[in-house]
DNA sequence: TGATGTTTTTAGGGTTATTCTAATATGGTG
DNA sequence: CACCATATTAGAATAACCCTAAAAACATCA
């Protein structure tokens, strides 16, 4: 069973990206693979370059920039801001938000219905909502 | 009326200072008084350093960095981090949340009681919440 | 299948915000 | 006022990210 849910078929990833209409390129192919195969999970380009250069796929880090953003704007990932000078992307994006370990640096998914937020101000004259995020900053305690 | 919200004596910005245990040093008495003098507001490091420049104050850009984070240190500033690639310092230490606009990078305090966060889950083993960040981000509408 | 045009990838250089370093200046104290 | 700890500074270093222009891969069509 956990065998199924890991191993996705290769037709799976190309499916995916025939879906957004982005070329299933060998390169996209297999960071589609590294990224949506398996568990959730919140990389940084750097992160998911050195994985691909590990796992012995030949991709530059311009193209794994490239390809991170394409995903994302075609709605495979959802970016998410809360440390400068480095980008999370979330393959969670489904509606939810997160705990973020500021010592670690690590990103962790809270499930939506565990946070409710009640009502929201208007949004400014002439804007519009177009996300809300909520970050529970954490930090090691003293035990 | 006005005049006696935005003009704070010296002294003011001198046992502001002190109160924290920051030597009250030219660089930061002008900072200071750039920041805390008026109302709230949301600056980088870049454009109050360029305040600075523009009213006179002799201050480099490493001393703005420093300062702001030493002010954030001492609890007189709340650093806020919504954008890639730059910090927003904020003169309002009171809980509450920020609309973002994404197209003008501009940040709006949204008043503590005007969002409700229902329980949190409690954080992961190990840690304790530090704080709280709702963001609100908007963009243009198309009317 | 080969010619042709479009899209993708890439190396390498550029940019931007931020931090570091090591030298100089300043402020507080006796 | 002399001394010492603290601050400030210029300039270089860093880190993440983006751009450019050329080469490679891919798709289409005759």
């Amino acid at each position: 069973m956990v065998f199924m849910e890991r191993v996705r078929p290769f037709s799976q990833v190309l499916e995916r990206l025939r879906s957004v209409g982005l070329r299933p390129t060998r390169q996209r192919m297999a960071l589609a693979k590294l990224l949506f195969d398996g568990d959730d999970r919140h990389v940084t380009a750097e992160m998911l370059h050195s994985e691909a250069v590990k796992s012995r796929v030949r991709v530059s880090l311009a193209t794994v920039y490239n390809t991170l953003h394409q995903f994302t704007d075609a709605g495979l990932l959802r970016e998410v801001v809360v440390d400068i000078g480095r980008s999370y992307f979330d393959t969670n994006i489904k509606d939810h938000h997160h705990f973020f370990h500021e010592q670690t640096k690590q990103l962790e998914d809270i499930a939506d219905d565990r946070i409710e937020i009640g009502a929201l101000p208007p949004p400014p004259a002439g804007t519009e909502v177009s996300r809300v995020d909520v970050i529970v900053r954490v930090r090691e305690n003293n035990n």
